[in-house]
DNA sequence: TCAAAAACGAGAGCGCTGCTCTTGCATCGG
DNA sequence: CCGATGCAAGAGCAGCGCTCTCGTTTTTGA
């Protein structure tokens, strides 16, 4: 399957690789609306139809830009669990949280591609699952790392509301069986919070609304990760 | 200012509320992105070049909309608060918050011009601002009046960071001078992760992931409150 | 009151977009 | 070696935002 065959096949890597670098290119410098199929193609030196050989059309390469970003931002966040591994939960989920922020910084057109209004004629494909969960599966192994160590302290919120139990129940099945109930709930909410929190200072919500960003966002996230029980 | 002075000025008012109350429809129906000035004035019978005599390009007119969105989400959020008058302070920010949430699942596209991907060469005008903080401004009602009447507790967090500290001070002295510091920075928090929590609902990140929404989303703002002190 | 000025709708047109179809050439597999 | 396939190029279609001109209507001010 992943054997290249010939010239061919080789040539065909390289050029969709080059295709969706210079997108990139595009997509980080302007933004996904003004990411244009003729404007890489030109940049490139062909013609906008040959361009169609590779992509069958501009959403399919702005998905193929998705999930590469999804990997990226995943990347990063399981690069900061991985250097704290060992330490307390409270400085791993401050780490892994920090690390989130810093690439939705550095790459704000990717971060809206993800995170931003989704694009109109399109579905998250199957391929893009997988990659979206990784900033969240870091979270939860903070948690689930925290519980085994025995730190973690039950989310001192109301009574889990039954229905709210199942979903969790069935993400526990297939994830992280060992959590509590209302640490996973507190879990997913802390988790959709971060990005409201990052989502706010990247898309400029906080414009003359909050300066001191860097202390906000830590004093945030260690209010989230105490909501979670960490 | 606001007279009208003739069927001329007339006619212009009502042209102008026309072609906002066309654009609307077609922003809810098929997305910012799919919003054309040319199909606008199609259904209006008119020519598109006439439309620029009443706004100079597509994007004041999507400005126009932001407003326009603005005031809507606004409104519900402040009928929510006005409704709940005299009620427990936890009733009343669980009942803003549902009404904002309300307003974003019935409005998606609308929700996703505020809240999601900026427009690309759009910064906002200084038009928007008073708009855009009237559901921040809601919640701060609720955490002045719980304050009045000695119902609000200070949030458990850690010690306010200064510079935070010096941010939320130039708050407190336009809009909320009583309210104390700390519970300042949390409405700040929990203003932007209220946002998170509806813009994962709205943008489908929660699917496959929590299904029973009204109850996750309720428990959720619950936690919100608590943090806020309320 | 009457002419100058301003506002307006229609139309043509520019440069751009995503996308399709056809044509001719290079490469691959039997 | 030859038919099948992969590919780049070009022309072209319909749509977009936006500009400019032109004739008409309304408003304004001396």
């Amino acid at each position: 399957m992943s054997v290249i065959r010939g010239a061919r096949e080789r040539a065909r890597i390289e050029v969709t690789g080059a295709i969706k670098e210079e997108a990139r290119r595009q997509l980080a410098a302007e933004g996904a609306a003004r990411l244009s199929l003729r404007a890489v193609a030109r940049e490139l030196g062909m013609v906008s139809s040959a361009l169609y050989r590779y992509f069958p059309s501009r959403d399919e390469l702005l998905t193929a830009l998705i999930i590469d970003a999804y990997d990226a931002l995943g990347e990063a966040a399981e690069a900061a669990l991985a250097a704290t591994a060992g330490d307390r939960s409270g400085e791993r989920w401050i780490a892994v949280c920090r690390a989130t922020r810093t690439w939705a910084l550095a790459h704000p057109h990717e971060y809206a591609l993800l995170y931003g209004s989704p694009v109109p004629g399109y579905t998250a494909p199957q391929d893009t699952i997988a990659p979206a969960s990784r900033v969240g599966l870091a979270l939860v192994a903070i948690a689930r790392d925290a519980h085994a160590a025995g730190e973690l302290t039950a989310p001192a919120n109301g009574p889990l509301p039954d229905e709210v139990g199942t979903d969790v129940e069935r993400f526990a099945a297939e994830w992280a069986s060992d959590l509590p109930k209302p640490t996973l709930a507190g879990l997913t909410a802390a988790w959709s919070q971060l990005f409201g929190l990052i989502g706010f200072e990247v898309f400029g919500h906080f414009h003359r609304v909050v300066e001191a960003r860097d202390a906000f966002f830590d004093h945030s996230c260690a209010a989230l990760a105490r909501q979670v029980g960490l």
